[in-house]
DNA sequence: CCATGACGTTGACAGCGTCAACATTGCTCG
DNA sequence: CGAGCAATGTTGACGCTGTCAACGTCATGG
């Protein structure tokens, strides 16, 4: 690969491309993400993207699952320190969840809306998905082990615990949470009650 | 107003045009509807629907005003045979709350969706889904009274009671939850562990 | 009975995603 | 070292979109 290059070849195109369309996506949304527009901004023409995207939904589909690899990461980093500590770091990584959420609205956005990605299953964007809740699982399953919270079909619970997180941070993120409400306070809030729940000897009704 | 008129006058294209998006809404998603299409398919010219609506947005959100109130309509049919039952009344309200979203994925998705509706306030959205949340709250009250759930900032408990049921549904419409996974069980399985949640005496860890 | 306003249509414009044809470059291999 | 090939970038074009302005057409009330 060339480092630099003429004005005629970019030198990086590539990577120029997803820099560019993250930053228009915390400024303006998915929306204000055009493939022509990404080409403006960067001084070359209209077209030049598709020489690295096969189309719009394939460049959003990689900025997506980044974001899915930047969140596992944030995640796998709070088990790191202490590992299989106990309730507090299960606390840690919900909050650090909607934190992530919270500080890219509108990456989290296009991770999760299939509006803007058309065209089926992308493979890449389901593997992406597929480590974080992976990730998930084994914190479930080492805070099972240890105690801090009722053992039952691990992929259940973490399923439960992904919609919890991910309800709180979309209701904030598309502005529903409004009133004097403290948003830290809700955070603790709902991770409290989940983790209550969690750890709950049995259910309460029965299963049917 | 005229009951059927001539080929010119339609007769009543506002409510045509909301009922025909409806539709398309729900065969294509969002991204389908275009406004030339809407004319189209109702035999009528292209710029016809701005005599109804100021622009796309405006009717987006008019269905999606509409979706909050089937909704929060549901959800209190539920309360509605037996005020103040216990709490598999409460168990309903969050398993019909997740099944509207099942049944009517396109239209959650606009409900909830920022990236279609663009221009910022759209105080009839904003009505609507206060509406909804103005129900949950009676909901958790309620129950909070004949001590189902504990006694706690009612608003509070409503957020995290609708982040929960909101993520799961969001989940499931997105297609993030595959694998051998049974969604009533799931469901089951989240509203347990929510409710569970709040009963709970007092929070697991101090709420610091 | 006719003017007026509500409703519908057509023409036009700019912006979009994308393809095809073409230009330019850097790297590889003889 | 030089030729050619593949990678990369550009321009032209097409059909689609949202939306505005100018223009028909109709039902209705004064």
């Amino acid at each position: 690969m060339t480092l630099n290059g003429s004005a005629y070849h970019h030198g990086d195109l590539r990577a120029a491309l997803l820099a560019e369309a993250a930053v228009m996506i915390d400024e303006g949304g998915t929306v204000s993400v055009t493939m022509r527009a990404i080409g403006r901004r960067l001084g070359v023409s209209r077209s030049a993207p598709y020489r690295h995207f096969a189309d719009k939904s394939a460049l959003l589909v990689a900025i997506a699952a980044a974001g899915f690899d930047r969140l596992r990461d944030r995640l796998e980093a709070v088990g790191a320190g202490a590992p299989g500590a106990g309730i507090d770091q299960l606390r840690q990584v919900g909050e650090q969840y909607v934190q992530f959420a919270l500080e890219n609205p509108g990456h989290y956005r296009l991770m999760y809306g299939k509006e803007a990605i058309t065209r089926g299953d992308r493979p890449e964007l389901r593997e992406a998905a597929d480590a974080l809740f992976d990730e998930l699982v084994r914190v479930v399953q080492t805070h099972q082990q240890n105690g801090t919270i009722r053992r039952q079909d691990p992929h259940l619970q973490a399923y439960v615990a992904w919609g919890a997180v991910h309800g709180l941070a979309s209701l904030l993120i598309e502005g529903q949470i409004l009133g004097a409400v403290d948003v830290d306070e809700l955070i603790r809030q709902t991770t409290s009650t989940l983790l209550d729940g969690m750890r709950a000897d049995r259910p309460s009704g029965d299963t049917r």
